[in-house]
DNA sequence: TGGCTCATGTAATCTGTTACATGATTCT
DNA sequence: AGAATCATGTAACAGATTACATGAGCCA
Protein backbone atom coordinates (compact mmCIF):
# COMPACT_ATOMS: atom_id res chain seq x y z
CA UNK A 1 0.00 0.00 0.00
CA UNK A 2 2.28 2.69 1.23
CA UNK A 3 5.13 3.10 -0.92
CA UNK A 4 8.38 2.63 1.20
CA UNK A 5 10.78 2.83 -1.80
CA UNK A 6 13.14 5.15 -0.12
CA UNK A 7 14.59 6.24 -3.87
CA UNK A 8 11.24 6.87 -4.96
CA UNK A 9 10.61 9.11 -1.83
CA UNK A 10 13.87 10.78 -2.65
CA UNK A 11 13.05 11.62 -6.02
CA UNK A 12 9.85 12.69 -5.03
CA UNK A 13 10.90 15.31 -2.68
CA UNK A 14 13.15 16.71 -5.20
CA UNK A 15 10.31 16.95 -7.50
CA UNK A 16 8.16 18.97 -5.03
CA UNK A 17 10.86 21.54 -4.77
CA UNK A 18 10.79 21.98 -8.59
CA UNK A 19 10.76 19.98 -12.07
CA UNK A 20 13.99 18.06 -12.96
CA UNK A 21 15.60 15.53 -15.33
CA UNK A 22 16.99 12.03 -14.30
CA UNK A 23 20.45 13.84 -14.84
CA UNK A 24 19.81 16.48 -12.69
CA UNK A 25 17.88 15.03 -9.98
CA UNK A 26 21.39 12.46 -9.89
CA UNK A 27 23.67 15.56 -10.11
CA UNK A 28 21.58 16.91 -6.91
CA UNK A 29 22.32 13.63 -5.17
CA UNK A 30 25.65 13.74 -5.81
CA UNK A 31 26.06 17.26 -4.55
CA UNK A 32 23.14 18.80 -1.76
CA UNK A 33 22.13 15.06 -0.66
CA UNK A 34 25.67 13.70 -0.87
CA UNK A 35 26.44 13.61 3.05
CA UNK A 36 23.24 11.47 3.70
CA UNK A 37 22.09 10.17 1.00
CA UNK A 38 23.38 8.52 -2.63
CA UNK A 39 21.80 7.28 -5.61
CA UNK A 40 22.57 5.86 -8.99
CA UNK A 41 21.68 6.21 -12.50
CA UNK A 42 20.81 2.63 -12.70
CA UNK A 43 18.05 2.95 -9.40
CA UNK A 44 16.76 7.25 -10.60
CA UNK A 45 15.58 6.10 -14.18
CA UNK A 46 13.67 3.06 -13.73
CA UNK A 47 12.52 4.74 -10.95
CA UNK A 48 11.12 7.54 -13.19
CA UNK A 49 9.24 5.23 -15.14
CA UNK A 50 7.22 2.93 -12.49
CA UNK A 51 6.42 6.49 -10.68
CA UNK A 52 4.81 7.99 -14.18
CA UNK A 53 3.42 4.46 -14.92
CA UNK A 54 1.81 5.08 -11.16
CA UNK A 55 0.74 8.32 -11.78
CA UNK A 56 2.93 10.25 -8.85
CA UNK A 57 5.11 11.68 -11.64
CA UNK A 58 4.51 13.04 -14.97
CA UNK A 59 6.91 13.82 -17.70
CA UNK A 60 7.59 15.97 -20.72
CA UNK A 61 10.34 15.95 -23.33
CA UNK A 62 12.31 19.12 -24.93
CA UNK A 63 15.09 19.76 -26.55
CA UNK A 64 17.61 21.98 -24.75
CA UNK A 65 21.06 23.30 -26.57
CA UNK A 66 20.47 20.23 -28.95
CA UNK A 67 20.40 18.03 -26.29
CA UNK A 68 17.03 15.58 -25.64
CA UNK A 69 15.73 15.63 -22.24
CA UNK A 70 13.18 14.21 -20.36
CA UNK A 71 11.77 16.63 -17.45
CA UNK A 72 9.46 15.25 -14.70
CA UNK A 73 6.92 16.84 -12.75
CA UNK A 74 5.47 15.89 -9.47
CA UNK A 75 1.67 15.15 -9.45
CA UNK A 76 -0.87 15.39 -6.69
CA UNK A 77 -1.01 11.75 -6.36
CA UNK A 78 2.96 11.88 -5.97
CA UNK A 79 2.97 15.01 -3.62
CA UNK A 80 0.06 12.80 -1.24
CA UNK A 81 2.37 10.18 -1.30
CA UNK A 82 5.38 12.17 -0.03
CA UNK A 83 3.09 13.87 2.15
CA UNK A 84 2.10 10.31 3.85
CA UNK A 85 5.71 8.99 4.15
CA UNK A 86 6.84 12.06 6.01
CA UNK A 87 4.40 11.79 8.45
CA UNK A 88 5.62 8.29 9.38
CA UNK A 89 8.31 7.83 11.41
CA UNK A 90 11.73 7.16 10.17
CA UNK A 91 12.45 3.90 10.44
CA UNK A 92 16.56 3.40 10.83
CA UNK A 93 19.43 4.96 9.47
CA UNK A 94 21.68 3.20 7.87
CA UNK A 95 24.99 3.72 8.50
CA UNK A 96 28.01 1.90 6.97
CA UNK A 97 31.47 3.40 7.26
CA UNK A 98 33.92 1.38 5.95
CA UNK A 99 36.69 3.71 6.87
CA UNK A 100 35.79 2.20 10.93
CA UNK A 101 35.58 -0.85 9.88
CA UNK A 102 39.13 -0.85 8.85
CA UNK A 103 39.74 0.70 12.00
CA UNK A 104 38.32 -1.26 14.32
CA UNK A 105 40.05 -4.56 12.46
CA UNK A 106 43.40 -2.66 12.06
CA UNK A 107 45.18 -4.69 14.87
CA UNK A 108 45.43 -7.22 12.11
CA UNK A 109 47.33 -4.82 10.01
CA UNK A 110 49.84 -2.05 10.38
CA UNK A 111 49.43 1.27 11.99
CA UNK A 112 50.84 3.02 8.77
CA UNK A 113 47.56 1.40 7.16
CA UNK A 114 45.45 2.64 9.82
CA UNK A 115 47.31 5.91 9.46
CA UNK A 116 46.51 5.86 5.40
CA UNK A 117 42.74 5.26 6.03
CA UNK A 118 42.12 8.23 8.30
CA UNK A 119 44.11 10.25 5.98
CA UNK A 120 41.96 9.44 2.98
CA UNK A 121 38.46 10.03 4.95
CA UNK A 122 40.36 13.34 6.33
CA UNK A 123 40.95 14.40 2.51
CA UNK A 124 37.52 13.41 1.70
CA UNK A 125 36.11 15.18 4.60
CA UNK A 126 37.83 18.42 4.43
CA UNK A 127 37.08 18.68 0.55
CA UNK A 128 33.15 18.48 1.29
CA UNK A 129 33.22 21.00 4.45
CA UNK A 130 33.36 24.21 2.41
CA UNK A 131 30.71 23.45 0.28
CA UNK A 132 28.62 22.92 3.58
CA UNK A 133 29.74 26.03 5.41
CA UNK A 134 29.04 27.83 1.79
CA UNK A 135 25.43 26.02 1.84
CA UNK A 136 25.01 27.06 5.46
CA UNK A 137 25.77 30.60 4.81
CA UNK A 138 24.10 31.58 2.09
CA UNK A 139 20.98 29.72 3.31
CA UNK A 140 20.97 31.83 6.70
CA UNK A 141 20.62 35.18 4.59
CA UNK A 142 17.28 33.49 2.54
CA UNK A 143 14.91 33.07 5.39
CA UNK A 144 12.14 33.81 3.30
CA UNK A 145 10.68 30.15 2.45
CA UNK A 146 10.21 27.36 5.19
CA UNK A 147 11.75 24.76 2.83
CA UNK A 148 14.73 26.98 2.95
CA UNK A 149 14.73 26.82 6.76
CA UNK A 150 14.99 22.57 6.06
CA UNK A 151 17.26 23.13 3.70
CA UNK A 152 19.69 24.92 6.52
CA UNK A 153 19.10 22.74 9.32
CA UNK A 154 20.41 19.16 7.23
CA UNK A 155 23.09 21.63 5.54
CA UNK A 156 24.23 22.30 9.30
CA UNK A 157 24.23 19.04 10.32
CA UNK A 158 26.79 18.15 7.95
CA UNK A 159 28.95 20.53 8.80
CA UNK A 160 28.66 19.85 12.21
CA UNK A 161 29.67 16.07 11.57
CA UNK A 162 32.18 16.95 9.01
CA UNK A 163 33.90 19.15 11.51
CA UNK A 164 33.36 16.33 14.43
CA UNK A 165 35.16 13.74 11.92
CA UNK A 166 37.79 16.20 11.11
CA UNK A 167 38.51 16.49 15.48
CA UNK A 168 38.44 13.28 15.41
CA UNK A 169 41.03 12.27 12.28
CA UNK A 170 43.69 14.79 14.42
CA UNK A 171 43.16 12.58 17.61
CA UNK A 172 43.16 9.58 16.21
CA UNK A 173 46.07 10.58 13.97
CA UNK A 174 48.26 11.66 16.80
CA UNK A 175 47.62 8.53 19.29
CA UNK A 176 48.35 6.29 16.55
CA UNK A 177 51.33 8.00 15.78
CA UNK A 178 52.37 7.95 19.69
CA UNK A 179 51.79 4.47 19.89
CA UNK A 180 54.01 3.95 17.04
CA UNK A 181 57.04 5.86 18.50
CA UNK A 182 56.80 3.85 21.62
CA UNK A 183 56.73 0.45 19.56
CA UNK A 184 59.06 1.89 17.19
CA UNK A 185 57.72 -1.01 15.26
CA UNK A 186 58.32 -0.52 11.27
CA UNK A 187 56.49 -2.05 8.88
CA UNK B 1 39.73 -13.13 -6.73
CA UNK B 2 39.76 -10.99 -3.80
CA UNK B 3 37.34 -10.95 -1.67
CA UNK B 4 35.15 -7.85 -1.29
CA UNK B 5 32.06 -8.70 0.33
CA UNK B 6 31.85 -6.61 3.10
CA UNK B 7 29.84 -9.03 6.03
CA UNK B 8 32.31 -11.85 4.74
CA UNK B 9 35.32 -8.77 6.05
CA UNK B 10 33.62 -8.03 9.31
CA UNK B 11 32.75 -11.83 10.02
CA UNK B 12 36.37 -12.20 9.60
CA UNK B 13 37.11 -9.61 11.87
CA UNK B 14 35.60 -10.41 14.35
CA UNK B 15 36.41 -14.15 14.33
CA UNK B 16 40.43 -12.20 14.22
CA UNK B 17 39.94 -11.47 17.56
CA UNK B 18 37.92 -14.31 19.17
CA UNK B 19 35.94 -17.65 18.56
CA UNK B 20 32.03 -16.85 17.88
CA UNK B 21 28.74 -18.66 17.15
CA UNK B 22 26.65 -16.69 14.47
CA UNK B 23 24.56 -15.67 17.20
CA UNK B 24 27.19 -13.92 19.19
CA UNK B 25 28.12 -12.24 15.82
CA UNK B 26 25.34 -10.55 15.65
CA UNK B 27 24.56 -9.58 18.79
CA UNK B 28 28.07 -8.04 19.04
CA UNK B 29 26.86 -5.75 15.32
CA UNK B 30 24.22 -4.39 17.40
CA UNK B 31 26.01 -3.28 20.06
CA UNK B 32 30.15 -2.74 19.40
CA UNK B 33 29.28 -2.31 15.66
CA UNK B 34 26.01 -0.65 15.88
CA UNK B 35 26.66 3.33 15.26
CA UNK B 36 28.50 2.29 12.20
CA UNK B 37 27.52 -1.22 10.42
CA UNK B 38 24.66 -3.00 10.97
CA UNK B 39 23.52 -6.81 9.58
CA UNK B 40 21.31 -9.59 10.04
CA UNK B 41 20.79 -13.56 10.77
CA UNK B 42 19.79 -13.63 7.17
CA UNK B 43 22.93 -11.88 5.46
CA UNK B 44 25.34 -14.06 8.80
CA UNK B 45 24.15 -18.01 8.72
CA UNK B 46 24.73 -18.11 4.80
CA UNK B 47 28.19 -16.27 5.00
CA UNK B 48 29.66 -18.45 7.68
CA UNK B 49 28.84 -21.16 5.55
CA UNK B 50 29.96 -20.59 2.53
CA UNK B 51 33.58 -18.85 4.21
CA UNK B 52 33.60 -22.49 5.69
CA UNK B 53 33.14 -24.18 2.33
CA UNK B 54 36.29 -21.78 1.06
CA UNK B 55 38.45 -22.38 3.84
CA UNK B 56 38.41 -18.91 5.38
CA UNK B 57 36.55 -20.61 8.59
CA UNK B 58 36.19 -23.77 10.70
CA UNK B 59 33.35 -24.57 12.78
CA UNK B 60 32.82 -26.57 15.67
CA UNK B 61 29.40 -27.85 17.13
CA UNK B 62 29.15 -28.12 20.88
CA UNK B 63 26.50 -28.06 23.55
CA UNK B 64 26.51 -25.82 26.45
CA UNK B 65 23.53 -25.53 28.91
CA UNK B 66 21.68 -27.80 26.98
CA UNK B 67 21.65 -25.28 23.97
CA UNK B 68 23.20 -26.17 20.37
CA UNK B 69 25.92 -24.44 19.54
CA UNK B 70 28.07 -23.79 16.47
CA UNK B 71 31.18 -21.92 17.15
CA UNK B 72 33.46 -20.48 14.01
CA UNK B 73 37.30 -20.13 14.12
CA UNK B 74 39.29 -17.98 11.66
CA UNK B 75 41.90 -19.92 9.72
CA UNK B 76 45.64 -18.74 7.85
CA UNK B 77 43.29 -18.57 4.84
CA UNK B 78 41.19 -16.51 6.78
CA UNK B 79 43.53 -14.21 8.28
CA UNK B 80 45.15 -13.56 4.87
CA UNK B 81 41.89 -12.78 3.30
CA UNK B 82 41.26 -10.16 6.13
CA UNK B 83 44.84 -8.83 6.02
CA UNK B 84 44.30 -7.96 2.32
CA UNK B 85 41.21 -5.86 2.60
CA UNK B 86 42.85 -4.08 5.17
CA UNK B 87 45.09 -2.97 2.51
CA UNK B 88 43.22 -1.43 0.05
CA UNK B 89 41.29 1.94 0.91
CA UNK B 90 38.03 1.94 1.65
CA UNK B 91 36.00 2.43 -1.24
CA UNK B 92 33.30 4.82 0.16
CA UNK B 93 31.26 5.18 3.51
CA UNK B 94 27.71 4.56 2.79
CA UNK B 95 25.73 6.96 4.88
CA UNK B 96 21.45 6.52 4.36
CA UNK B 97 20.28 8.98 7.21
CA UNK B 98 16.43 8.88 6.38
CA UNK B 99 15.98 11.08 9.70
CA UNK B 100 17.92 13.99 7.64
CA UNK B 101 15.68 12.88 4.05
CA UNK B 102 12.77 13.47 6.31
CA UNK B 103 14.02 16.48 7.60
CA UNK B 104 15.41 17.66 3.81
CA UNK B 105 11.74 18.02 2.54
CA UNK B 106 9.91 18.97 5.79
CA UNK B 107 8.35 21.66 3.98
CA UNK B 108 5.98 19.31 2.02
CA UNK B 109 4.77 18.58 5.87
CA UNK B 110 4.12 20.59 9.30
CA UNK B 111 6.66 21.87 11.45
CA UNK B 112 5.34 19.28 14.33
CA UNK B 113 6.50 16.80 12.12
CA UNK B 114 9.81 17.73 11.74
CA UNK B 115 10.07 18.11 15.40
CA UNK B 116 8.77 14.35 15.84
CA UNK B 117 11.41 13.24 13.73
CA UNK B 118 14.48 15.00 15.33
CA UNK B 119 13.13 13.90 18.77
CA UNK B 120 12.83 10.56 17.81
CA UNK B 121 16.51 10.76 16.53
CA UNK B 122 17.64 12.75 19.58
CA UNK B 123 15.99 9.32 21.97
CA UNK B 124 18.23 6.86 19.81
CA UNK B 125 21.16 8.93 20.29
CA UNK B 126 20.69 9.26 24.08
CA UNK B 127 19.90 5.72 24.29
CA UNK B 128 23.17 4.63 22.26
CA UNK B 129 25.51 7.24 23.66
CA UNK B 130 26.38 5.55 26.97
CA UNK B 131 27.46 2.86 25.64
CA UNK B 132 30.22 4.34 24.14
CA UNK B 133 31.32 6.50 26.45
CA UNK B 134 31.69 3.51 28.44
CA UNK B 135 33.67 1.77 26.10
CA UNK B 136 35.69 4.53 25.59
CA UNK B 137 36.59 4.88 29.40
CA UNK B 138 37.24 1.37 29.82
CA UNK B 139 39.22 0.72 26.93
CA UNK B 140 41.48 4.05 27.94
CA UNK B 141 42.57 2.13 31.10
CA UNK B 142 43.64 -0.70 28.99
CA UNK B 143 46.19 -0.16 26.90
CA UNK B 144 47.95 -3.40 26.89
CA UNK B 145 47.22 -4.03 23.34
CA UNK B 146 47.27 -2.34 19.63
CA UNK B 147 43.94 -4.03 18.94
CA UNK B 148 42.59 -2.50 22.56
CA UNK B 149 43.34 1.16 20.75
CA UNK B 150 41.89 1.02 17.70
CA UNK B 151 38.58 -0.12 19.61
CA UNK B 152 39.27 2.96 21.37
CA UNK B 153 39.67 5.09 18.43
CA UNK B 154 36.40 3.98 17.04
CA UNK B 155 34.54 4.28 20.37
CA UNK B 156 36.00 7.49 20.26
CA UNK B 157 34.53 8.27 17.10
CA UNK B 158 30.97 7.49 18.04
CA UNK B 159 30.96 9.24 21.49
CA UNK B 160 32.02 12.41 19.22
CA UNK B 161 29.30 12.27 16.69
CA UNK B 162 26.78 11.00 18.97
CA UNK B 163 27.62 14.48 21.03
CA UNK B 164 27.96 16.30 17.52
CA UNK B 165 23.87 14.97 16.43
CA UNK B 166 22.81 15.94 20.20
CA UNK B 167 23.70 19.32 19.56
CA UNK B 168 22.20 19.93 16.15
CA UNK B 169 19.02 18.04 17.55
CA UNK B 170 18.68 21.05 20.41
CA UNK B 171 19.62 23.36 17.98
CA UNK B 172 17.29 21.98 15.29
CA UNK B 173 14.69 22.11 17.84
CA UNK B 174 14.86 25.64 18.83
CA UNK B 175 15.30 26.54 15.28
CA UNK B 176 11.88 24.88 14.43
CA UNK B 177 10.36 26.14 17.80
CA UNK B 178 11.33 29.59 16.58
CA UNK B 179 9.95 29.59 13.64
CA UNK B 180 6.57 27.97 14.66
CA UNK B 181 6.35 31.03 17.24
CA UNK B 182 6.51 33.61 14.42
CA UNK B 183 4.25 32.13 11.82
CA UNK B 184 1.81 31.64 14.40
CA UNK B 185 0.65 27.95 11.93
CA UNK B 186 -1.17 25.27 13.68
CA UNK B 187 -1.29 21.86 12.02
C1' DT C 1 1.82 -22.06 31.59
C1' DG C 2 3.14 -18.36 28.72
C1' DG C 3 6.29 -15.27 26.96
C1' DC C 4 10.95 -14.03 26.14
C1' DT C 5 15.55 -15.08 24.84
C1' DC C 6 18.85 -18.37 22.89
C1' DA C 7 20.18 -20.42 18.56
C1' DT C 8 20.17 -21.82 13.71
C1' DG C 9 18.56 -21.57 9.37
C1' DT C 10 15.98 -20.80 4.59
C1' DA C 11 13.10 -18.79 0.78
C1' DA C 12 11.15 -15.05 -1.27
C1' DT C 13 11.78 -10.73 -2.25
C1' DC C 14 13.67 -6.24 -2.59
C1' DT C 15 16.70 -2.92 -3.80
C1' DG C 16 20.35 -1.28 -5.66
C1' DT C 17 25.02 -1.15 -8.08
C1' DT C 18 28.09 -2.05 -11.92
C1' DA C 19 29.08 -2.12 -16.32
C1' DC C 20 27.84 -1.41 -20.61
C1' DA C 21 25.65 0.92 -24.75
C1' DT C 22 24.50 5.01 -27.39
C1' DG C 23 25.07 9.48 -29.21
C1' DA C 24 25.37 14.42 -29.03
C1' DT C 25 27.77 18.65 -27.41
C1' DT C 26 31.34 21.38 -25.29
C1' DC C 27 35.91 22.25 -23.85
C1' DT C 28 41.07 22.28 -24.64
C1' DA D 1 41.00 15.93 -32.98
C1' DG D 2 40.24 14.03 -28.64
C1' DA D 3 38.54 14.06 -24.05
C1' DA D 4 35.14 15.18 -20.95
C1' DT D 5 30.50 16.08 -19.97
C1' DC D 6 25.57 15.88 -20.99
C1' DA D 7 21.79 12.67 -21.16
C1' DT D 8 19.18 8.41 -21.17
C1' DG D 9 18.79 3.81 -20.53
C1' DT D 10 19.20 -1.63 -19.71
C1' DA D 11 20.82 -6.29 -18.18
C1' DA D 12 23.23 -8.94 -15.14
C1' DC D 13 24.44 -9.39 -10.83
C1' DA D 14 25.25 -8.57 -5.95
C1' DG D 15 23.96 -8.14 -1.57
C1' DA D 16 21.01 -7.90 1.92
C1' DT D 17 16.37 -7.79 4.46
C1' DT D 18 12.07 -9.76 5.88
C1' DA D 19 9.41 -13.16 7.35
C1' DC D 20 8.98 -17.46 8.51
C1' DA D 21 10.13 -22.09 10.62
C1' DT D 22 11.92 -24.87 14.35
C1' DG D 23 12.96 -26.10 18.95
C1' DA D 24 14.99 -25.67 23.59
C1' DG D 25 15.76 -23.27 27.99
C1' DC D 26 14.74 -19.48 31.36
C1' DC D 27 11.92 -16.53 34.09
C1' DA D 28 7.59 -14.98 36.51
Amino acid sequence: MANEKKIDQVILGLLSHTDMTGYEIKKRMDTTLSYFWSGSYGSIYPALKTMEANGLVTSHSYSQNGRDKISYSITQSGRDTLSDWLKRPATRDELHYETLLKLFFAGEGSPSQALAHIAAFQARTEEGLPYLTRSVESLRAIQDNPAHMYYMLTAMFGEKIYNAYLEWCEEATSMIQEYEKKTQNSD
